[in-house]
DNA sequence: AGAATCTATTTTGTCGATTTTTTTTCTTTT
DNA sequence: AAAAGAAAAAAAATCGACAAAATAGATTCT
């Protein structure tokens, strides 16, 4: 193929995941969400067969599948597309975050048990020791740092008693992480510092079970995405624009 | 076909739909939420072909997207199944539908204008109409009847501005749609009664913008499905299954 | 009889080829 | 030269056939 793989290697490859579409469904998907194909590019299915070494029909299942997922767009008869990126958009995922990881983590503060607190301990120690790790340097492994950012926020509503809802959290974590990728480049830990620092802060309310103060500092840590991504400098641009 | 259906008949309803795949989603999501297919049922390939009466392909890929709708599991090299049902299941549904469409009414009151208002009003009355013309008589037309209600419900949170939160609340609907299906053969609106009492109550709350009591009443109302559904006979049976 | 192994059958997953539709290019016409 | 139309090329969608895997059934062995 062009790169190095051979036929065999993709079917191991495959192997390890289940079958060629479930290898094809997580190949595109994290491509998508490392922006290697741009918003609103054309996914050929030509082009997809040669880049992966697989044939249409499990391309386009897993195309499929990633349509409910909000990566990929179709328009019957004229293929699939990356999923189309806008301000409006982020700020329509951010608002929805808000809406389910606050009620998530109010619900897990009700109900976590000392196995969700210490996991939460464990996920933040990880976190950390990684960032402190870096010295201000820039990210350099953007995927390593995403699994323990996702990680942490994700063990702080695990107890929440809902699938759905963690499910769901998770869908719209990826698809924040899109946006912050291409923005990543030039990320220093240092300009990021006060939101790293929020990270403590937020846990301490959790552990300290003070829900209120939790899913408030929850839901204003969670526009930091936005203002990364299209903030203009000013702190407060974010809820003007999420509101919108 | 073993229906009257020929291939051209399908090809025509094909082209209405845009593509054969198209079809296949519509017809398959919506005779799984009839319950016509029962939970946990195998969805074997070439009975599908042969009851849809296309090949594999187009069916592969409509249940592919069925998965992330939650309507479809896959277990690599041994095929669909339709999702299965159960108390928690449902329990958790209301949890994520109360989260998520209570959250949107919020912000639907907050910024709905005239033509929200409008809207919600005709659908009402729409609902409305059509249960006093049954007059006590049982549902006849399940999905007309679901077709009415889930208006309804959409109309009062259309303005939340979040695309994303109107297209969850949607899912869920649907999700929890199939739970109701298997329960109203023998649903009398007679007994229904308080509850279609609600919607009134619920919409006059949300026309006056009282935020805070119209999201308490539509929390609570949420969870009649359940109750409808598993509940013992108490009416607060609910609020402790759906919090277990 | 019961467990284990082998065999036949069914079913899934994948591929290559075909059909249909869209897009592009090239004429022709006004 | 612009618009309209026809022909060619490209791409999407679908199909029928095949290979790999799972299941069910038969057979052997202890």
């Amino acid at each position: 193929m062009t790169d190095g793989r051979t036929k065999a290697d993709i079917r191991d490859l495959a192997a390890e995941a289940g079958s060629l579409t479930e290898f094809a469904y997580r190949n595109i998907r994290s491509d998508i969400i490392a922006g290697l194909f741009p918003p609103g590019a054309k996914l050929q299915i030509d082009e997809l067969k040669t880049r992966y070494g697989l044939s249409a029909s499990p391309l386009r299942e897993a195309l499929a599948r990633l349509i409910s997922q909000g990566f990929v767009s179709v328009e019957s008869q004229r293929g699939f597309r990356v999923a189309a990126m806008s301000p409006e958009d982020l700020a329509d995922i951010t608002i929805a975050r808000q809406v389910i990881e606050t009620a998530a983590l109010k619900r897990a503060i009700e109900r976590g048990n000392d196995e969700w607190e210490a996991a939460i301990l464990a996920a933040y120690h990880r976190l950390d020791r990684y960032v402190a790790r870096l010295g201000g340097r820039p990210v350099e492994n953007l995927t390593e740092f995403g699994e323990l950012h996702k990680a942490f926020h994700n063990a702080l509503i695990a107890a929440c008693g809902s699938p759905r809802l963690l499910d769901e959290q998770g869908r719209l974590y990826d698809q924040a992480e899109r946006y912050r990728h291409g923005m990543m480049q030039n990320f220093l830990v240092e300009q990021g510092r006060g939101i790293m620092d929020e990270h403590h802060q937020l846990m301490d309310l959790v552990l300290a079970r003070n829900a209120e103060a939790a899913c408030a500092m929850l839901h204003h840590h969670l526009s930091h995405t936005y203002d990364f991504c299209f903030g203009d400098g000013r702190t407060n641009s974010t809820e003007k624009a999420v509101k919108a």
